[in-house]
DNA sequence: CCCAGTTTTTGAGTTATTCTAAATTCAGAA
DNA sequence: TTCTGAATTTAGAATAACTCAAAAACTGGG
């Protein structure tokens, strides 16, 4: 089955009517990209789709939210958007050197508190911020 | 000492030079407000200051914060930037029903993970949210 | 093929912040 | 004091990242 087919599928999946448009955000964030921020997806789809708006742009992302594929996450430092296909619990890394965003699964991080006791806790957060060690 | 004062000798410790405006942002940011933006700011301090700007506002925020007297929290979920005096190790939690933020002491909240192996961490951000109990 | 509903587009509007350059104020020297 | 260069403040323009509104284009079910 062929990329295009699998984002058809993904999109129809997901309740969303597969439009040109859609499929090529759809292709980029869903499959491709790591993290991009909305400017990115534009310049991404701009190379292969003849003309897209931003308002587009904007509007699938959002509707990929809706539909629950896609998650938008506000990074601390830079206030920026990107955009996470990575739908598991995960929490994120961010290199200071490079600026790449890394994906941490959330078994890989134990957190223990008393919070539970006083709310429900909807969603915790958690960003990593550092450097890689040079080895030695 | 009065308040005034104490502001001074805070601004002056962190090497910065006490006007009258840094006085004003600085008691307001420094010793009253609980998380405020940047206009919440303003709005506070347009009540006891004759008269300040806007940039004023953010250059005095930022100059706070490069002393490391102040710290600006970004929020996730709205985006929204607020001032955090709290200079302590801390994380926060979000009350997602009245919008409050509250701070929560490191030590309460304990973190096992094993990415020291390839990074050098030098900061964690947590942000909980969620609603409180009602208790019953 | 037709039509109601959905989607896309353009361009203007918004919000929060930053920038620029001029005006003001300040701290230390004389 | 008075001066002077540096620091600070200001207004207003500029920017970035969206969001909105209304018209135009498309789509899928009948």
């Amino acid at each position: 089955m062929d990329v295009q087919q699998t984002i058809i599928d993904a999109l129809k999946q997901a309740g969303i009517n597969a439009t040109a448009q859609r499929i090529a955000v759809g292709r980029y964030v869903l499959l491709e990209a790591d993290h991009p921020t909305a400017d990115e997806v534009k310049a991404a789809v701009d190379k292969v789709f003849p003309k897209i708006s931003m308002a587009t742009i904007y509007n699938t992302l959002h509707t990929l939210e809706k539909a629950g594929i896609l998650r938008a996450v506000k990074l601390p430092h830079t206030g920026r958007v990107v955009y996470d296909r990575n739908m598991e619990p995960h929490y994120h890394m961010i290199d200071e050197e490079s600026g790449t965003l890394t994906d941490l699964e959330a078994q890989r991080v134990k957190l223990q508190h008393e919070l539970d006791k006083e709310y429900d806790i909807h969603e915790v957060e958690i960003f990593f911020r550092g450097v890689r060690k040079t080895d030695q």
